[in-house]
DNA sequence: TAGACTATTGACATATTGCATATAGTGTAG
DNA sequence: CTACACTATATGCAATATGTCAATAGTCTA
């Protein structure tokens, strides 16, 4: 999950700065079930890409409410984004392979049903 | 990768019986770098599965060298793997979007060029 | 007889996750 | 004015998962 979550949260940092809560908020556009996802994996991960330098952040204090950590991507993060996402080609061509696979060898009854759903 | 390792084993010992030695082997040909993937990671899911009721298994003592465990996929096998292919095509799908609007965002710069590799 | 290859297993440390809980500011229903 | 819901972040702990290494053992070759 991880090997998605980071990608994926460096990605939208990408399009601005933003807040743990608020890309916590987006991740379901990328495919990820929030119900399923606890916040507090999404604040660790944060931290962790802080820490590695991939991402910096500073607290907004004008905005209502409690106060928010403001996420920036930095130089190193933009690196690694590109050779995660050399990681996830691969892996999208692997999973690609299996369900193509596993299509060809139990699916393989072709369904040329007129009255698809 | 367990995510992927088990669907794959079972799609192996869906064209027939084979031990974890032999699975391991051909894990290459599913996209798996079997210089970092100790075999020992496979024998465990492997066991796992079978404590699941996905597979079953039994020794050869007729083939050279030391024993083997054979596995067979259950019909309990059978129908995980239909589920588990359900999440990874969600998977496929998620990782697509990723590194297409990745490529879209940051590889925007179009390269129409005539040489291509 | 030492070393390489086949074959499986167990132990241990570390990494990752899920879940619960703590803290705190703001707005709203009653 | 109080309870509740929502925003926002953080921490602790138990349960799982993974990586790594070593142990055991049979066969074959140099």
């Amino acid at each position: 999950m991880r090997a998605f979550l980071r990608p994926s949260l460096l990605l939208m940092l990408l399009e601005g700065e933003s807040h743990g809560y608020h890309l916590y908020d987006q991740l379901a556009a990328y495919g990820f079930d929030c119900d399923r996802l606890d916040s507090s994996v999404v604040y660790r991960h944060l931290r962790d890409m802080e820490e590695m330098g991939l991402i910096d952040s500073h607290w907004d204090d004008d905005s209502m409410g409690p106060r928010r950590r403001v996420y920036r991507i930095q130089p190193a993060g933009l690196s690694c984004l590109a050779d995660w996402m050399e990681d996830l080609r691969e892996i999208r061509d692997q999973v690609s392979h299996l369900v193509d696979t596993y299509r060809r060898e139990v699916e393989g009854e072709v369904d040329l049903s007129i009255n698809e759903k």
